[in-house]
DNA sequence: CGCATTTCCTGGAGGC
DNA sequence: TGCCTCCAGGAAATGC
């Protein structure tokens, strides 16, 4: 569920706490969660220091001197915590990271769906396999991206078209831009794409500024809660009344997600213009 | 190659 | 209360 202004709340409260601290003893207890690339965590991050924690598309990006990266994907129900060594922690912590003092990093994911890895070089390293941000990507690009034929909701849940957006966001800024989630991403004229580039980056500045959406997994670095999911037009709306015409909130399947709309703000072959 | 579909995983919700 | 089934979804794997 961490989606890129997830991502963003998390790579802002981490930074607070982990700018210049230094890594120390790494304790794997899942291997499963560590993206196998050859490059062990135990032998890599010790003696690091850590510069910066970035974003890129929903990744949490630790730069850290001397160069290299360590690439956070929270999946579904990943966490990074930042605790002390003897605070109490349960089955779902797969790794810790010794940092100065008596703290640790710890990664915590429940469903298991995120992984982490080590990448050699500056930030750009955890960027590998990412389109462009959506909150950066130009309008040329952005357009040349909608002339796809592809359907509209899968190409913005492919994070190697466009990095950032996931289930949430994407219903939200379709509904926003009044574009059916199963319309041909090639069959929408200027204006709805127009309309689209811009509900996209609206919604995401949106939800960064309110912390982001908490449901049922996702809690800030210090265990805060976002706001944005009292935002929500569709998502998690099925069935109730849409807020600007008062038809019914439909819930569909697209690219193999629950797809939430709004059939009349919505309309699949119309409003193509 | 491009695109769609299936699979992985666990806890919470709801049925009975 | 307890047991069962279903559902959530990011992205890798598989299928066509």
């Amino acid at each position: 569920m961490p989606e890129l202004p997830e991502a963003e709340t998390i790579a802002t409260q981490l930074d607070r706490c982990l700018a210049g601290a230094r890594f120390g003893r790494v304790l794997v207890r899942r291997r499963d969660v560590i993206e196998s690339n050859g490059l062990s965590l135990s032998a890599v991050l010790p003696g690091r220091r850590v510069l910066k924690v970035t974003r890129r598309g929903k990744r949490v990006v630790v730069r850290l001197e001397p160069a290299g990266c360590l690439v956070f994907r929270l999946g579904m129900t990943g966490q990074i915590l930042v605790a002390d060594s003897d605070e109490r922690r349960d089955r779902h912590v797969h790794l810790r990271i010794g940092l100065d003092g008596t703290r640790e990093l710890r990664f915590r994911d429940v469903r298991r769906f995120g992984g982490v890895w080590f990448s050699e070089g500056d930030g750009a390293a955890g960027a590998t396999g990412l389109g462009p941000e959506p909150l950066e990507i130009t309008a040329k690009a952005f357009d040349r991206l909608m002339s796809r034929r592809r359907q509209i909701k899968a190409l913005l849940l492919d994070q190697s078209a466009i990095a950032g957006l996931g289930n949430i966001y994407c219903d939200e800024a379709l509904y926003a831009a009044g574009v059916h989630p199963l319309t041909r991403a090639s069959d929408m004229g200027p204006q709805r794409r127009k309309a689209l580039f811009s509900a996209i980056r609206r919604i995401l500045r949106q939800a960064i500024r309110a912390g982001g959406s908490t449901l049922n997994d996702y809690r800030t670095a210090s265990g805060e809660e976002g706001s944005f999911q009292t935002h929500h037009r569709v998502y998690g709306r099925s069935g109730e009344a849409c807020r600007a015409c008062g038809a019914v909130i439909q819930r569909i399947q697209a690219a193999g997600r629950s797809t939430h709309l709004c059939p009349v703000c919505q309309p699949l072959a119309a409003g193509t213009a």
